[in-house]
DNA sequence: GTGGTAGATAGGATGTATTCCTATAAAGGA
DNA sequence: TCCTTTATAGGAATACATCCTATCTACCAC
């Protein structure tokens, strides 16, 4: 059990990442479960248990994270959200809370599962795609109309 | 001719704006063709013919063209596009150089015209949607095997 | 035309997210 | 245990976007 395969620790090494303290830290907190994190949320949340981090160390840390695969990286409002979801699957973000929820059926087809390219990137080299929905959220929407 | 409809002149009062000398400008570079631009271009190509244009300017008056309908703003890279091409339609952006295309057909299938709304937000009342595509462009992608 | 007022602008100050820099510290292999 | 490579902390720097305020101007009523 110490060393699982699935523990933080062998999950570091197994992505060739050197094992430490504000790694792990990190890694306990965002990888656990599926959730939308920015670096400050982060380092707010290491510091409870780990005061001398620094946001360097978090940015630096996120950013290995997403190109092992880890997470995923998208951009709401100005600000960079890392996704520990990394199965694909479209966001929807409320203007007024802020709130980011994942929609897991994003393709209404079956046989859309894997999106379709567009002709015009037939050419292209494409690392990523995004999809997001803005509006406002049951409760926000709710809130708006009184 | 002097105050067609299609006048950037006519555009302002039809929506409600005062008529000024900036805004005339802004409406001149950016609503003539389709394009992408950021506040930060807008200042620039805008300072050549009236030098005294303020950065505050141009945010304001980006805002409010996008508030009438006439730009749609989305993000990319952490820095906000404004977009004069209003009719929906996806982007891609490349990583390396920046560039950013429109996609004429995003769907598929003519039926999803209307992009389907997710079962998920139903009780959502959704404004926007956004889908981009990120990656290397054929240039860039040809310069990156060399 | 002219005058008055609501709205627009310039310019600077401010805030904040992110990246850069560098000396120090630590991980992990030999 | 030593040594080399890599990570970290902390501060500096950058850049985008917004806020504030005095001044100016578009445009409506007269």
């Amino acid at each position: 059990m110490k060393t699982s395969n699935h523990s933080p620790t062998a999950l570091l090494r197994a992505h060739g990442l050197r094992v430490t303290p504000q790694r792990l830290a990190v890694a306990e907190y965002v990888l656990r479960k599926p959730m939308h994190v920015t670096a400050r949320i982060v380092h707010e949340k290491i510091r409870e248990s780990y005061p001398a981090i620094s946001m360097n160390t978090v940015y630096l840390t996120l950013g290995q994270f997403e190109r092992c695969g880890l997470l995923n990286r998208f951009e709401v409002h100005g600000n960079i959200v890392f996704d520990s979801n990394t199965s694909p699957h479209d966001h929807a973000c409320c203007n007024r809370c802020g709130a980011i929820i994942d929609l897991d059926s994003p393709r209404s087809e079956p046989s859309e599962q894997a999106a379709p390219l567009p002709e015009q990137l037939r050419q292209w080299q494409i690392k990523a795609e995004r999809r997001i929905w803005m509006g406002l959220c049951p409760a926000c929407n709710a809130e708006s109309v009184l």
